[in-house]
DNA sequence: CATGCTTGGTGTAGCTTTTACACTAAGGCG
DNA sequence: CGCCTTAGTGTAAAAGCTACACCAAGCATG
C-alpha cells in the first residue's frame, strides 16, 4: 500500500490535442519539444501547471505559447498518470482537446507560430512519450461527441454551406453520408439560420450560407431536445 | 501568465464515487472525514496519490481503506482542479466512479467498515468541499454510460431476473420503462444466458434467472455490435 | 452566345425500429 | 381451493431510417 506523500517529485502538467479542419482533412497541432527528454521530437503542446493556475487556463496558456492558437472549443479529455509515462520523474498529465476554425481567415492554417505545425491527423508523425495515445483518445472522443453535441460547427467558419458541414462530418466520422438524408436531418433540427447569402467566387452554382443558431439550440435543449447526427 | 512551478504546494489526490443498488435505490458511499478541514463531515472516500502509485491504484486503495469496498467496475471520471476547491492548499483531484454489487452476500450493504456508510443517492447529506459536484458529475456519467455500455450488470448479483434488471435501469435513468419492450430489447441482444434456474423463496411465481454472458458480448463487439438500452 | 462542366438542391417508397397497450400463467399463502 | 402477487407474452400503428436519380444554376470555354 503506497502512501508516499504526493510532493515527492510528482509533477502535474497539461497536454492539449487541437483539431482543425482544412478543406477535407482533419488536422492536428503538434510542436517540436524544446526540453529533454526527446528534444526536437514532435509532441503535443503542453507544460507544467502553475501553482495558482486553473487547469483549463494552463491548457489555453500552452496553446497561446505553442502556435498562438486560441481554440473555439476546449474540453477536458482524460488524465494520464501511468507511473513511467515520463522517464525523468513521475508526471501526471491532465489532457484537454480543442477545436479551432482553420478556415477562418484569422487563424492562418499553414503557419502557426513557435515551432508548431499542423498535420493531417491520420498521417501525423509519431509523437513523444505517450502523446500518440493521448491523441488517439482525443480522436475517439471527438468522433463520439460530435454525434450528439453540435461541436462540429466550431471547426467551420461562422457561415458555411451544407456541403461543407457534411464534408466535415464525413472527415471526422470517417465514412460517407447520404447527401439528401444528411440535409433533411440537419435542417429538420431547426438549428441553422439561413444567412440569406450565398458563396462568392466559385466556378459553379453557389451554395446557400447558413449560421449555427446557438440561442435557438440552447432554447431547444431546455425543452429536452437532443442533437444527433 | 502563471508559471509558478508545479511543486510549490500543489497536491494530487483521488476521490471516488461508488454506486450500489439495494432493492430499488441507487446508493452512494460516503465516509466521515478524519482530518481538517471539515473533520467529521461526510465526504467521498479519497486521499493523496503516492509518488509511485498508479491513479486507479490509489482509487482502489482509498476504497479498501474506507469501507472495505472493492468495486466491480471502476472508471476515471474527471479531474477537478479549481484553484480554491480546498481551503488548505491547492489540490488537484482525479475523480473516479465505481459500481459494486450490493445484493452480493459478499458486500454487506448495510455495514461497510471504517466510518463509511451508504446513502440513497438522491437523499445523501451534503458532502464536504466540492464533493457534491463530483458526485453529481458521476451520476450524470453513469446515467449516460449505462445506456450504451452494459455496465449496469455490475450492480446486480451474478444471476438476476429481468425485473431486477429493469428496476435497476429505472432507478438509474429515473424513468419508467415498458416491461414488454424492455424484455424484448434486452433478450434480442442475445447477451443474457438463461441460467436454467429460477428464484427461490419468493411468495409468488418465481422468475427465471439470467447471467450476463461476457464472452458473447466481447465477440459481438468485435463484429460491430453496439449495446443500447 | 451556345455548350458543357461542376456542384447545389430536392422527394418518395420500402424497411426497420419504436411505441403503446392488457391479459393469462405460476407459485405460495391463508 | 381461492386469492394475491409478480412473471411472462404479441400485435398494430407510428416514426424514423435507408437507398436512390434527376434537374438547376452559375462559370468557363470555344
Amino acid at each position: 500500500m503506497s502512501t508516499r506523500p504526493t510532493d515527492e517529485g510528482l509533477a502535474l502538467s497539461v497536454e492539449v490535442v487541437v483539431f482543425g479542419v482544412d478543406d477535407s482533412d482533419l488536422k492536428l497541432l503538434a510542436r517540436r519539444r524544446e526540453g529533454e527528454p526527446f528534444a526536437g521530437r514532435w509532441a503535443l503542446p503542453g507544460g507544467l501547471v502553475g501553482g495558482d493556475e486553473a487547469l483549463e487556463g494552463a491548457a489555453r496558456r500552452v496553446l497561446a505559447e505553442a502556435g498562438g492558437v486560441s481554440p473555439a472549443y476546449l474540453e477536458q479529455l482524460y488524465t494520464f498518470g501511468a507511473i513511467d509515462r515520463d522517464p525523468r520523474r513521475r508526471t501526471v498529465s491532465v489532457a484537454y482537446y480543442g477545436l479551432v476554425r482553420l478556415a477562418d481567415p484569422r487563424a492562418p492554417a499553414s503557419a502557426p507560430e513557435g515551432g508548431a505545425a499542423w498535420f493531417v491527423a491520420s498521417a501525423a508523425p509519431r509523437l513523444a512519450l505517450d502523446h500518440d495515445e493521448i491523441a488517439a483518445t482525443a480522436r475517439r472522443r471527438l468522433q463520439a461527441k460530435v454525434r450528439y453535441e453540435p461541436i462540429g460547427f466550431e471547426l467551420l467558419p461562422r457561415k458555411f454551406t451544407l456541403s461543407q458541414l457534411q464534408a466535415l462530418y464525413e472527415v471526422i466520422l470517417e465514412r460517407a453520408l447520404d447527401k439528401r438524408n444528411f440535409r433533411k436531418k440537419i435542417l429538420a433540427m431547426d438549428l441553422l439560420a439561413d444567412s440569406g447569402k450565398v458563396e462568392a467566387d466559385v466556378a459553379r452554382r453557389p451554395a446557400r450560407l447558413y449560421r449555427f443558431d446557438e440561442r435557438r439550440y440552447r432554447r431547444l435543449c431546455k425543452q429536452g431536445f437532443n442533437f444527433e447526427v
